[in-house]
DNA sequence: GTTCATGATTTTATCGATAATTTGACGCGC
DNA sequence: GCGCGTCAAATTATCGATAAAATCATGAAC
């Protein structure tokens, strides 16, 4: 996915360093210590402080003056508002888009459909259900909401993975084929108020903790 | 402003340029050298290269891998762009933030609408307008949402300064006193429809070029 | 046993210098 | 005159080292 040569190594560092964060892989709260990643891209911290402050932007880190950087923490509440961000931005997106939209990203979109229903695993359904949201947005042309809008997917699929870590039982999203069949109509508004409402839910399991009890986990299905 | 001696040097000069680029000391498509910020600011580059991460985020600067960053720039497009982004966002935080405005909150809304109105220039408006804005949706208590709004007021007070740096007209606004009137009595969604529409009304007014022709100037005026 | 101060260690923030890349100019051949 | 390659100047990207700050542990006083 990254490490494209023509990138400077500050932007290939906050990549990595993005997807792990994302995928779980580094725990809420972690500091992240520049030395020690310095070391482990070969680097040196120069680079890796801009790499750290690009994650800062993405809301993936927070940074305390002068007492470094953690991986940022979430809870419900941001769960919710990365929720309701994600819906009001995909559908003033979608709804410039829609004129734009041509009968072959309509059908990219079915395929991806597809595939997130056939997945049986987080990752590769995350993946599927991000190229359908991409598509369906991508066409309005409008650089800086398209940019917000990969952010917010970005804090959605930490969500969704800090909660569906290890186990995804396969699912067929109506959703999305409620939303492409209003968009072949030609029927805009019910697209809207249906990729609305499908970004909206809030998906809840239990989740083991450590203590050996349960914990509520929360995640953006859509 | 800014200047806070807890803060770390990447973050003032950050500030520092976006205040510039704001208000338009920096036409855009300059390139930002960093040597010569560095020098500038008696600091060494690698501040100043943290500073520059901060402006592209904030979508105020454009950095191109091996070729530096350089300022900027808009179009009509963008100023649009941002008009709905601000609609969509300002809304989402309006409808959260009702029930918990006071009526202490309208009253410091209500001065700052009044400030407004009496402004004689361009830079004590935008500060009352964005104090106006800034209060009726802080209460909804969503810090990503709230942060995303801030950049886009920056973004648009960017337009504004670019469109009447030099003269503007006292005018009353009459969109803030109906927005006030509406929460004062509970009906949030007319507050919001309101809202909606004057942060959508794209300004537009002839500006005099270089080449001592006219173009004309748009900007978000609300 | 608790609290507070003190010093050692870790970590961040910054600097000065070097390597790599781009930009621009000049001159050569066509 | 126009395109193209080469060289020099300017600028970016990175590194290693130093200074400043925060954290942690230890121990003394109460």
């Amino acid at each position: 996915m990254n490490a494209r040569k023509e990138d400077t190594l500050a932007v290939r560092i906050s990549r990595t360093l993005a997807d792990r964060i994302i995928a779980g892989e580094i725990e809420p709260g972690t500091r992240l210590r520049q030395d020690y990643v310095a070391e482990e891209f070969g680097a040196s911290h120069v680079p890796v402080r801009e790499a750290f402050r690009r994650l800062e932007a993405q809301g993936l880190a927070v940074s305390e003056p002068r007492k470094g950087v953690r991986v940022a923490s979430f809870a419900l509440s941001e769960v919710r508002e990365v929720a309701e961000m994600r819906a009001a931005l995909e559908v003033l997106a979608l709804r410039h888009a829609a004129p734009n939209i041509t009968p072959a990203i309509l059908d990219a979109a079915e395929e991806a459909t597809r595939a997130g229903d056939n997945s049986h695993d987080v990752r590769s359904w995350e993946e599927a259900n991000r190229r359908f949201h991409r598509l369906i947005v991508e066409p309005c042309g409008m650089p800086r909401l398209l940019a917000a809008i990969d952010d917010l997917h970005a804090a959605s699929a930490r969500f969704l993975f800090a909660a569906w870590r290890l186990d995804w039982e396969a699912r067929t999203d109506h959703d999305h084929r409620a939303i492409l069949a209003a968009l072949r109509k030609g029927d805009v508004e019910t697209a809207c108020a249906t990729l609305a409402r499908h970004v909206q839910w809030v998906g809840q399991r239990p989740v083991p903790t450590a203590g050996g009890r349960q914990r509520k986990a929360f995640a953006i299905v859509g």
